[in-house]
RNA sequence: CGGGAAAUAGUUCAACUUGGUAGAGCACUUGGCUUGGGACCAAGAAGUUGCAGGUUCAAAUCCUGUUUUCCCGACCA
């Protein structure tokens, strides 16, 4: 592409939209432009990144026997009321209404619909295996979009299903998924990690995520340095050897005035922290419950919400609170409490420890297990880095990570709610099981663009890059250089490296600058020394910088 | 959804406290000059100060409401 007539522009400062290093790169170089909050305009530069990603993607999935199909973005609503997702979704959906009044939805995912389509193909056995997959946009009404392409209401994405006679045979389709995502997130050079997460929504058996490390990564991710363990903190189990033994004694009020946090109960009464008991209460599926940690703790939601088979786990209001209690938030504990008291399975084995008295200014010191009742215990805590890893019992690290893929193994979920069945071998109806595979398209952009960038601009692996090279032609005026530049140009076309011919009337300066900005990973460039017969070519992350003989420049950058 | 900040030219900001002709940098136009890392000089174009009310002789400025954006949290396949 010339320069020079076309559709190109970039922003020298930043703008104030834009809260991250990606977001702001990408409207400085032109790629993207916001819309209203978290819906972006893909402009001639970025659509053809989001071009290259998504054809990376499209190949790995061809190869790996998918087919690609398209699904409507305008769905009827009745089809996520079938499957019981019209309500877990909730107020993420945007929904609509057409002339007959009649209840539509943009599609936030597709399960349904792709339960719809293979019902058409599957009776029997012999149908499977096979795989479909899109893509194609995904609506999410995002209470919080941020940080540029992550976190928006509007988003490409690659999704796949797999379908199988049973979960042996998911497995298989899961491996072929789980290699070809490899290979996509390799080709992307993205730095990331698989890590184990919870199924959400999506519901099912198995959940993996794909998780890009960075720092503006909303996920916080449980590594092991030394084994294979990785893990979304969600569900990272935590394995405490903590315990306590000493001779258990009856337990004392004491007045704490002023004392409400667990750093309070420590000071006031010199204390450990091990010694101490966090109260909190929770809204669980409409029913009031405490919950019991260890005074260092942090409860884990998603723990929570497994342990007592709930679908909504949510922090108790001031008014839900004083269902249970006459207590006041920041004096709570479990005595003399009727609702069901969950604990952590480290409280179970501390002894003569200080809680809240359900009383506001006073604790309980020396309480213990037997002093009030127990509903149910478990794993309900966050794991932290000073915890040992659950597999091998070293050292583990956390990273933040942005989710750019996931894969999970649905099992029979969709096809029972949504009756897709076949006919096996001996001719008995049976549910059909399936795997569901997703890639944000956009997400990976800013994914790599905060991942490759420098103070200068982006980094493009040349995978993405919306152009290969470019040629920085010095001067106009220069009428040697101008015809050898257009030579190149032409040349580089023809041997299908994608190339942009900065031809424009600006200083060199302001050419340099834009090259870098827009991250081309090849620049040639070509001024005074056409006349020794000579070109620049350096790579944008810096490695190469050298002069070439003009007829030299193809051989050279294929060989990089 | 809770808390906070903000909205002035394409963009980044100033003027608001103390009401009285809305300014600057970058970008843009024209001319000159310049041409290897975002040049310089001169002249210019560009604004219903988010929107709607109110107070006032007079509102970007004070008051009320509203919308939008950003931040922190909650939520998030």
């Amino acid at each position: 592409m010339r320069l020079k007539n076309s559709f190109f522009y970039t922003l020298r400062e930043d703008v104030k939209d834009e809260d991250s290093v990606s977001g702001n790169l990408l409207v400085r170089s032109g790629m993207i432009k916001k819309s209203v909050s978290g819906i972006y305009m893909f402009m001639p530069l970025g659509f053809r990144v989001k071009q290259k990603v998504e054809n990376i993607i499209r190949k790995e999935m061809n190869d790996a026997g998918a087919s690609e199909l398209l699904m409507p973005f305008l769905l009827p609503a009745d089809v996520f009321e079938a499957s019981g997702r019209l309500s877990s979704f909730g107020d993420d959906m945007f929904r609509l209404k057409d002339r007959y009044k009649r209840d539509y939805l943009l599609g936030p995912t597709h399960e349904e619909l792709f339960v719809i389509a293979a019902k058409e193909k599957i009776k029997s056995y012999r149908d499977m295996p096979f795989n479909l997959y899109q893509i194609g946009d995904k609506f999410r009404d995002e209470a919080r979009p941020r940080y540029g392409l992550i976190r928006t209401r509007e988003f490409t994405m690659k999704d796949a299903y797999s379908f199988d006679i049973d979960e042996k045979h998911t497995d298989i389709a899961y491996t072929k998924m789980t290699k070809a995502y490899h290979n996509i997130f390799d080709a992307l050079d993205l730095d990331y990690r698989v890590v184990k997460a919870d199924t959400g929504a999506m519901g099912g058996l198995l959940s993996e995520e794909y998780q890009a490390i960075s720092n503006i990564g909303e996920d916080t991710l449980v590594i092991c340095d030394n084994c294979d363990f990785s893990s979304n903190i969600e569900i990272a189990p935590v394995k405490s050897d903590f315990k306590q033994e000493k001779q258990e004694k009856p337990y004392a009020l004491v007045e704490t005035p002023n004392v409400k946090t667990i750093e309070d109960v420590v000071n006031f009464l010199n204390i450990d922290i091990n010694d101490t008991v966090k109260t909190l209460v929770y809204n669980v599926d409409g029913e009031i419950i405490m919950a019991l940690i260890k005074g260092d703790r942090e409860l884990n939601d998603t723990k929570l919400r497994k342990l007592l088979n709930a679908t909504s786990v949510e922090m108790a209001t001031e008014e839900e609170l004083k269902t249970i209690t006459t207590g006041t938030f920041g004096s709570l504990g479990p005595i003399g409490i009727e609702a069901k008291i969950i604990v952590d399975n480290e409280v179970l084995n501390m002894i003569n420890f200080v809680c809240g008295a359900n009383k506001e200014g006073y604790h309980y010191i020396d309480v213990n297990l037997s002093d009030f009742k127990i509903y149910k215990a478990g794993d309900i805590v966050n794991i932290t880095e000073n915890d040992k890893c659950p597999h091998c019992g070293r050292k583990i690290t956390f990273k933040k990570g942005i989710e750019v893929g996931n894969t999970f193994k649905l099992g029979t979920k969709y096809s029972e709610a949504l009756g897709l069945n076949y006919l096996d071998e001996n001719n008995k109806l049976k549910p059909v099981d399936m795997g569901c595979y997703g890639i944000g398209t956009a997400r990976c952009i800013s994914a790599v663009v905060e991942q490759h960038h420098d103070e200068n601009g982006i980094i493009w692996p040349v995978s993405i890059a919306p152009f290969t090279a470019c040629i920085v032609l010095i001067s106009n005026k220069d009428e040697k250089a101008k015809e050898v530049a257009e030579k190149l140009y032409q040349e580089l076309e023809e041997n299908n490296i994608d190339t942009l011919f900065d031809n424009r009337d600006e200083r060199p300066g302001v050419k340099f600058k834009d090259m870098d900005l827009i991250g081309i990973p090849y620049r040639i460039t070509v001024g005074k020394k056409v006349s020794d017969g000579l070109v620049e070519l350096k790579t944008r992350d810096g490695k190469v910088n050298k002069d070439v003989k003009i007829e030299d420049i193809i051989k050279e950058i294929k060989n990089i």
